[in-house]
RNA sequence: GCGCCCUUAGCUCAAUUGGAUAGAGCAACGCCCUUCUAAGGCGUAGGUUACAGGUUCGAACCCUGUAGGGCGUACCA
């Protein structure tokens, strides 16, 4: 049941029995006050501008023709013309207990499946993951699980970067390494030091740069080598990599990893297609497109470089050859692509070329959804103190170490492995939600203090909430799943509860559509903290309680639990029963 | 130079995409645990939405300009 869709069908409807064109939004919305009702419809006022009528006589023409028989108690005009719509109590509770008995809470399935490539997280393997890794994972990952939910045939994609010149620097340093140490392999249980060694040798010694730029050559030819090198550090990347998203608790797997790599043959074959069609014209010796879309006001073209002047391709060409992939043979309607805001130009660039090349087909929908850089507390870029990046695991570490002694200087009940496990859901949904929790376009402050705070807007709130109703069932004996009667709303808090409650999809399917995870957030924080004020107000099991408020808070509490739980597990975090 | 983005309470962020009196959390202050987990609840205080104009019934949001900041802009990814 989506509450705002109907509204705006009845209401609709009434504006065409009102004489009121179709192209007029009936804009029913919820209203931020309780004064004004429940939701309010705000399309007479720009209807009446249109028609140039008087807006409020236009308002009670659409009122004389609305239909809310049994859904709302009384509609009214207010302010220049607005409608508002008060919700009947025994009508909502109804629906809640409609929305108890389906398997899927409210979340309705899509009427038009579409196949849905997500394409996030992307680690350049040459190094360790690191904090800058975080927003793309988890934000993609939660889209993934949200258009999956929906129905969707997602495909997730992670084009993992394990191709360019850094993997010549890798190789080169290793061989030395080797020689050094008269043929053994040394360790390489610290990537991200071998990678800075090699980094460094890459600036220093010209002779070292050489001898890289050589092999990545020699790499991308298919050496024998150079491969067996490389695929030692894509392994022991990989394998890093899959750590974490296990820690992370993200849906990727091996099998969704589509690498730089696996376009290599498809890169010759992109240049030659865009040169039969005129495409790709020889500029200062590389290949490049230009394109009239692309220009500024003056009419000055900035070019994309398809292949270097020594013959060598770039991540334009990669990713065109992604995007052909994607629309030809996985049959994508629509590719998310979860990319920082700073790769915005080039998005556009590809996707421009894309669709005059005929890479993408015409139907399907490109979509760069950018996000903010992370910022360090003084407000510039993100460093360490030591002038490093902060390691996605250290990160996780701490978050997991912090809730394990915020466990314990709450009195935790728990102890043991039970313990360590909540702290990790614990820790590690905090990390997440900070992130999830913020508009994801705008540049963020990363702080430790903010994101593994566990008070206000932040998972552990959300967690406590499920484990307070959790802790009732279990103090009362009672089976969740069976709890009889039906929900009357008489307190204002439960009424409110209530509304909240059945605005659940609405929320779930604003994020699929516009790909902010935020909304959702936001939904079940105030999903929540209603809940915590009707947890203070309204008393289920003292003895003074009659058994039908009971079972009918009760009912409200299920309803709220498990749509915590299931909106907590498309933002991919766990609850628990007891903290 | 050109392009994109940002500026909201002391701090970190919201604001259902043009709706009514701009909301939360930290931090500050005052209450509420012999009662379902106080990681909580209730309340007080905190704002010329960077600035100046404009558009209209109505602007944090749209348009123009100004200031400050970030990012990108021909062979890195």
């Amino acid at each position: 049941m989506k509450i705002r869709e109907l509204l705006s069908a009845r209401v609709r409807a009434a504006m065409t029995a009102a004489g009121i064109p179709d192209d007029c939004s009936p804009l029913v919305a919820p209203s931020n006050r309780p004064q004004f009702g429940d939701y309010q419809a705000n399309g007479a006022m720009g209807a009446a501008k249109k028609l140039k009528t008087n807006p409020r006589e236009l308002a009670a023409k659409i009122i004389d023709a609305l239909d809310l028989e049994g859904i709302a108690d009384n509609t009214e005009i207010a302010g220049p013309g607005f409608i508002n719509i008060h919700l009947k109590a025994n009508w909502l509770a109804k629906q809640v207990d409609q929305s108890l008995s389906g398997d899927r809470l409210q979340l309705a399935q899509t009427a038009t499946p579409k196949q849905i490539v997500v394409d996030y997280s992307s680690p350049n393997l040459a190094k360790e993951m690191h904090v800058g890794h975080l927003r793309s994972t988890i934000i993609g990952d939660a889209l993934a699980r949200i258009l999956d939910a929906q129905g969707h045939r997602v495909i997730r994609q992670n084009h993992v970067g394990d191709w360019g010149t850094q993997f010549g620097m890798l190789i080169t340093h290793l061989q030395d390494q080797i020689s050094e140490h008269d043929g053994s392999v040394p360790q390489l249980s610290d990537l991200e030091k071998f990678y800075r060694e090699s980094k460094q040798r890459f600036d220093d010694e010209p002779a070292f740069a050489d001898r890289a730029r050589a092999n990545v050559v020699k790499l991308q030819a298919g050496d024998a080598d150079c491969l067996h090198y490389w695929r030692t550090f894509i392994d022991i990347s990989v394998a890093h990599s899959e750590e974490i998203y296990r820690k992370l608790n993200v849906t990727l797997s091996t099998e969704d990893i589509c690498a730089e790599s696996a376009y290599n043959d498809d890169l010759p074959q992109v240049i030659s297609d865009l040169q039969a069609q005129g495409l790709a014209v020889e500029s200062d010796g590389a290949q490049v497109v230009f394109l009239e879309e692309l220009a500024d006001k003056k009419g000055h073209i900035t070019p994309v470089i398809v292949q270097k002047s020594g013959g060598g391709y770039l991540y334009a060409t990669t990713d065109l050859a992604a995007v052909r992939h994607r629309c030809h043979t996985l049959s994508a309607d629509r590719i998310l692509y979860f990319i920082d805001a700073r790769q915005s130009l080039h998005m556009k660039q590809v996707f421009a070329v894309a669709r005059t090349a005929g890479f993408a087909t015409p139907s399907c929908s490109l979509e760069h959804h950018p996000f903010g850089t992370m910022m360090g507390e003084d407000g510039k870029p993100f460093k360490t103190r030591a002038g490093g990046t902060v390691k996605l695991a250290d990160l996780l570490d701490e978050a997991v170490i912090r809730a394990e002694a915020l466990l314990e200087s709450k009195g935790s009940v728990l102890d043991g492995e039970i313990r360590r496990q909540t702290a990790r859901k614990i820790g590690i949904g905090a990390v997440k939600y900070a992130d999830l929790a913020k508009t994801r376009t705008n540049d963020y402050i990363f702080s430790w203090e903010s994101m593994l705070s566990f008070e206000g807007n932040t998972a552990p709130y959300l967690q406590y909430a499920f484990t307070r109703i959790r802790s009732i069932f279990a103090k009362a004996a009672i089976d969740p799943m069976a709890i009889g009667g039906s929900i009357t709303l008489a307190a204002e808090q439960e009424k409110a509860l209530a509304l909240k409650l059945l605005r659940f999809s609405e929320a779930v399917d604003q994020v699929a559509d516009e790909a902010y995870p935020h909304l959702l957030c936001s939904y079940l924080y105030e999903l929540s903290s209603l809940f915590m004020s009707f947890y203070e107000a309204c008393p289920i099991l003292r003895s003074d309680i009659d058994s039908a408020t009971r079972d009918s808070r009760l009912r409200l509490c299920q309803a709220t639990a498990r749509t915590l739980e299931t909106g907590l597990e498309l933002l991919g975090i766990d609850v628990m029963e007891r903290m």
